[in-house]
DNA sequence: TTTCTAATTTTCAATAGTTGCTAATTAGCA
DNA sequence: TGCTAATTAGCAACTATTGAAAATTAGAAA
């Protein structure tokens, strides 16, 4: 996603506008590698701006998902997690730790069994151990 | 997952009673290739047993699964959907009828961009348009 | 065949995640 | 500074799923 700074122009130039809530997760989320979810998110908002609403983070976040700001991913872990990496990349899951990791693939797999399918996204999840986890496991 | 009557067999040998209920579940899962929702077994079971409970749909999926006979797969449509096929393979969600398909790939993709991660399981989520439903748009 | 008991089913309440609705508030243009 | 459409907060509602408990039943044993 772009930067803060860019958003709100963005924003504007939408025709939207643009809120200290807004601004807020504007910064919560640039950069942000964590795959946070909603409510992940609203924690970490609540502290800085005590009062702000879930709902406006659920709003927020659709509107930034459907700009192409940020991208909504399910990674099977019940909630939706969001993104704000949004190049074609796919995601690791530390059964362990829960940890989502971005992570990429040369080239994405050919699929056989099913002809006249119209491919227009693949989407990859890697389940298994991170490496901090891994190692955690190996002393025991 | 196995035929009704060798499910049968394995239930009792597993100290699980076969009732109507489940026998019912079985039938309707062998062979089934629709990956269907709880929800939409309840209905079709709803058919020929009137009075069963979503609940016991939802609690012989469970058994079903955690014995290994069907899987339970996320391809991002909301609820969960059980597939008899337990085979190594991918699936693939037509974005106008919603249709799941099963598919297979040649190898799993190695990952790139995060050292140290064990890969226990690989799973692909291909989406875009069926058969049927390319043919369909091409003639708009 | 009847009895018995643990397993199962049903019912209903509860939970998690998310969205719909509405009154009150506010960003930002005129 | 005022105005108005956009936004927020608060809460109800909704979907998918599970928990709990009373009633029922499969199937082993007598």
């Amino acid at each position: 996603m772009r930067s803060p700074e860019e958003l709100t122009v963005a924003f504007r130039e939408a025709g939207l506008k643009v809120t200290p809530q807004r601004q807020l997760l504007f910064r919560l989320l640039h950069n942000n590698c964590a795959h946070p979810t909603a409510d992940a998110l609203y924690s970490v908002a609540t502290e800085q701006m005590p009062g702000i609403s879930l709902r406006t983070v659920y709003q927020t976040l659709n509107d930034l998902t459907s700009m192409g700001e940020i991208q909504s991913i399910d990674v099977g872990t019940g909630s939706s997690r969001f993104d704000p990496n949004v190049s074609d990349h796919h995601h690791a899951v530390c059964d362990e730790c829960g940890a989502v990791h971005d992570v990429y693939v040369n080239q994405a797999p050919e699929m056989r069994g099913l002809s006249g399918f119209a491919v227009a996204d693949a989407r990859i999840v890697y389940r298994g151990l991170c490496a901090t986890c891994s190692e955690l496991a190996q002393h025991r």
